[in-house]
DNA sequence: TCCCAGGCAAGGC
DNA sequence: GCCTTGCATGGG
């Protein structure tokens, strides 16, 4: 049981936003730290001072990657910031990382997350973790769809229900989506999978695949749109038009103007 | 009470 | 292909 802590700068580091950017429901923020929560990992994250965030872990590796520390975000959004409402946004989200999460995480809490709000998912998805960690196939297997929906599933059960045996069965290969790009991997996913539509099927792409040529549209998207082009139509379309804006960094930008949008509609 | 929430599936055209 | 409708549940 070794801790090792991994220190951060926070130039391009800020716990705020990276939590609550809407890419990650199990977490907890609070005053003196937060927690976040990632399979059955866990990572306690705070400022040290001004310039430095810690993050206390005991998979050091896994948080590396999970936090994209690779990365450049500086760079990133010195490319973004002459488009269109990306000033603002960036300036507003500046610390945000888009996180490399688990596949399956990712697609079961966002097969939970369609048509409904986040303290509900939150709440659903805390029901079905065991001991503070996710849920693996073997462990959704178990249930019925009555016992899913006891969970406060609603409708949503029976595509959890249908999802986990899709995946179980192999129906589907995973790995070979990271050889497809951003359209093909939304079609591959929504055409196979249960409860994964066009929506749905882009957060799995960025948020597990870290695929940036996607943009997921969702209420909040609908009106930032409509705030750039002055016009709406249909999420398709503004898909379209979005990704023809920011090209391969749609992922980014939709992140900031996501948390940028919703932060100040709280 | 009605409206909304990080939409999707199914059916009609 | 696009458009409409029904859908569980809980918060505001």
């Amino acid at each position: 049981m070794t801790r090792n802590d991994i220190i951060v700068p926070r130039k391009d580091f800020e716990i705020n936003h990276i939590l609550d950017c809407g890419q990650i429901f199990r977490y907890e923020i609070n005053n003196s730290h937060s927690i976040v929560y990632a399979l059955d990992k866990k990572a306690i994250l705070y400022n040290k001072s001004k310039d430095e965030c810690i993050i206390e872990c005991e998979d050091k590796e896994y948080f590396q990657n999970f936090f994209d520390l690779e990365c450049d975000y500086g760079k990133i959004k010195n490319k973004l910031i002459d488009l269109p409402f990306m000033k603002d946004a960036i300036k507003f989200g500046h610390g945000i990382r888009i996180l490399r999460q688990d596949i399956f995480e990712m697609i079961i809490s966002f097969i939970i997350s369609a048509n409904n709000n986040i303290p509900r998912i939150k709440s659903i998805i805390n029901k079905l973790c065991i001991n503070g960690r996710f849920p693996s196939i073997d462990n959704l297997l178990d249930y019925t769809i009555d016992d899913l929906k006891k969970v406060g599933l609603g409708y949503r059960a029976d595509y959890i229900y249908n999802t986990v045996r899709i995946l179980k069965n192999n129906d589907i290969n995973l790995n070979e989506v990271h050889n497809l790009d951003g359209n093909q991997a939304n079609k591959y996913l929504t055409q196979n999978l249960k409860g994964v539509g066009p929506k749905v099927a882009d957060c799995i792409l960025l948020f597990a695949y870290h695929k940036m040529d996607v943009f997921p549209v969702d209420t909040w998207i609908r009106k930032v749109y409509k705030d750039i082009y002055s016009d709406i139509t249909s999420d398709k379309q503004m898909r379209t038009r979005l990704i023809s804006t920011y090209k391969d960094l749609s992922g980014f930008a939709q992140q900031y103007l996501f948390y940028h949008k919703r932060e100040l509609n709280k």
